[in-house]
RNA sequence: GCCCGGGUAGCUCAGGGGUAGAGCAGCGGAUUGAAAAUCCGCGUGUCGGUGGUUCGAUUCCGCCCCCGGGCA
């Protein structure tokens, strides 16, 4: 979601003073009528890490996006670019409907998927339609990771659950005070699909509705903190489950002692 | 003071003589090209209090308390 450029408040883009003291790559590196995924971003990111080695400098990758992450060290199966026509169709499709086609054009990845679960219904529709190959049957390969490349040190932050969460509050309200309404504004102006990711940032659907007179300022902040709070809780449960074992993990008492 | 409505899960409410159920919130989980996304699972709460009717009351009746609205 940072990666797109017309929402660097909404995404606590690095400011200028931070982007002096440490180098940032990749923030807002996308226009929001474009759709990132994890695959162009680790793409992108492999890249950036190459350069920084050849600069000798030693890259942090920082997120809280843990999928885009594990694309970068494990890669994911190498399916070729949707058909755009196909893409188009497919996401045009009620889910019911998208499942019952799925049912009939891969049926055993149909019986893994919830059946309304829109997303992962509509990419193996996709595949399936645009390749000729099932999702599964991609999915028994995987390329592109760096894992083995390079030498990780990874670091898992746990924090305690109110302390992140109080900060959740006072982050979504610090962006109305600076400016991320005005970042909305222009964003609606822009009158893009809805469905693109930048449209569905946590913040921008709260502060559109505040912008059309639906919510108050206060219900406003709310919304917002909730998101966010709904957001880290996800965090938290991918951390604790999807990353390696091996990992170290950070107890919270640890996190709250370097940072005061 | 009188007359109507209401008082049921953290919130908004539904229900109804055999001790209760949704949405939201919250919690847990999944996660292979939209991931700040998309989904899945989890509901014991003096049914405002107290008497009564009844085999049995949250449900019916009386009284009391609280919150809306109306009349004085």
């Amino acid at each position: 979601m940072q990666v797109y450029s017309d929402i660097p408040v909404l995404s606590a883009a690095p400011s200028k003073i931070e982007l002096k003291h440490c180098d940032h790559r990749l923030y807002g590196a996308w226009d929001g009528a474009e759709t990132c995924s994890a695959a162009s971003w680790a793409s992108r990111a492999k890249s950036e890490i190459d350069e920084a080695h050849e600069d000798g400098k030693t890259p942090i990758l920082v997120g809280g996006t843990g999928l885009y992450l594990k694309v970068l060290l494990e890669g994911i199966a190498p399916i070729p670019e949707i058909a755009p026509e196909v893409r188009e169709q497919v996401r045009a499709l009620e889910t019911a409907d998208a499942y019952a086609a799925l049912q009939i054009e891969d049926p055993l990845h149909a019986d893994v998927l919830e059946p309304g679960d829109s997303q992962r219904i509509a990419r193996a529709l996709e595949v399936k339609r645009s390749t000729g190959v099932t999702l599964a049957d991609w999915q028994q390969a995987k390329s592109g990771g760096i894992a083995e490349d390079i030498t990780l040190s990874p670091l898992v932050l746990l924090p305690e659950r109110q302390w992140i969460y109080d900060r959740c509050d006072a982050r979504f309200e610090q962006m109305l005070e600076n400016g991320a309404v005005e970042e909305v504004e222009t964003l609606l102006a822009r009158e893009l699909s809805t469905d693109l990711p930048v449209m569905r940032a946590i913040g921008v659907p709260e502060i559109a509705a505040l912008i059309r007179g639906e919510l108050s300022r206060e219900q406003t902040v709310a919304a917002g903190g909730q998101a966010t709070r709904q957001y880290a809780k996800r965090q938290f449960t991918w951390l604790r489950n999807q990353c390696p074992a091996e990992w170290k993990r950070i107890a919270p008492g640890e996190i709250a002692q370097n940072l005061h």
